[in-house]
DNA sequence: AGGAAGCTTGTTATAGTATCACGCACTCAC
DNA sequence: GTGAGTGCGTGATACTATAACAAGCTTCCT
């Protein structure tokens, strides 16, 4: 058995800062490989994503991205979301429109999030035995797979162990 | 290896009529079934989105509700694919924002799609043994499971044969 | 038949998500 | 320095979805 998580759900015991730096000093690797500019605008998007450990929405990135007063443009921060996420640094969460970190950038993985909808706290998981079962099924009728996506939605431990307790 | 292809790529050579009233003689046994009703409008939405045999968009399924020269709202719509989903009949394809009709309401099964991005056909699987490896990773980390969604992009058959053809 | 309850639909307005198109500024190689 | 490529600002617009309220229809009871 492979491991599969990526990231966990995260607990609220965790150095929030030391995670965030670390995730911007991937990115900044990331993107020097790929040779492409972190430029201060998409860095500053990536830290807002990072800051809040849940999918963010564009617009509210946008709110939050109040560059001295005046209010950024949709464009701005769909630029920005759009580079990333090719970059492998954001993944899109299609059924909630929202965007997340990625904590593993620097391997090509397909996405597969679990999606409390109780707290609305992601994690990812990385199952490869998954993926070659999808690629199997899909090789059958003559599918060729460019990438995958797998949304889960229900109830995370902590929100269970919440409501058992009441 | 049970059989998972619940809707493979639709080729031009069939029954089209006889495929959408079949469709909608499920929907009706399906409605009828769980107590509720299947109003014209309903069965107006379902077979439009039958007889497009590809993913819909919500707006065009308006313009095509040209219910006598008066052009319907968008909560007429929304609200059909609404029951429509919850009874099983519809999926609703995340990443392209469309719908699609369910050839199995009858059983209960995840959601699992092949796209391709080529010529915009879908097919749908039911690889239960998927769903089970999915729910095993997720009991792993705690996660109760609700329902899941697999959408995968690529290339049929039919469009890479034509693609080599070149 | 009368009438209450609940479901279904119509309608207007608005919220939320994303892209287009144009122009300017910056960078970097030559 | 100049031309190509890239990144970003800006205004407009397209696309997707829901809120809120009113009106009509069904069902079922009496």
């Amino acid at each position: 058995m492979t491991r599969s998580v990526i990231q966990d759900f995260v607990t609220s015991d965790h150095d929030h800062d030391s995670c965030i730096d670390a995730a911007l000093a991937r990115a900044q690797a990331v993107c020097r490989a790929r040779g492409e500019r972190l430029t201060p605008q998409r860095r500053q998007v990536l830290e807002l994503v990072w800051r809040s450990h849940r999918p963010v929405k564009a617009y509210d990135l946008l709110e939050r991205l109040s560059t001295s007063g005046r209010r950024a443009a949709p464009p701005t921060v769909y630029r920005a979301l759009e580079f990333l996420r090719e970059a492998g640094l954001v993944h899109r969460l299609e059924s909630l429109n929202a965007f997340i970190g990625c904590p593993r950038p620097d391997i090509r993985h397909s996405a597969q999030f679990l999606i409390c909808t109780r707290c609305g706290a992601v994690a990812e998981m990385d199952d490869a035995s998954l993926t070659a079962k999808i690629d199997a099924n899909a090789r059958r009728l003559g599918f060729k797979v460019d990438d995958e996506k797998i949304e889960v939605n229900g109830t995370c431990r902590a929100c269970r162990e919440r409501d058992a307790a009441l």
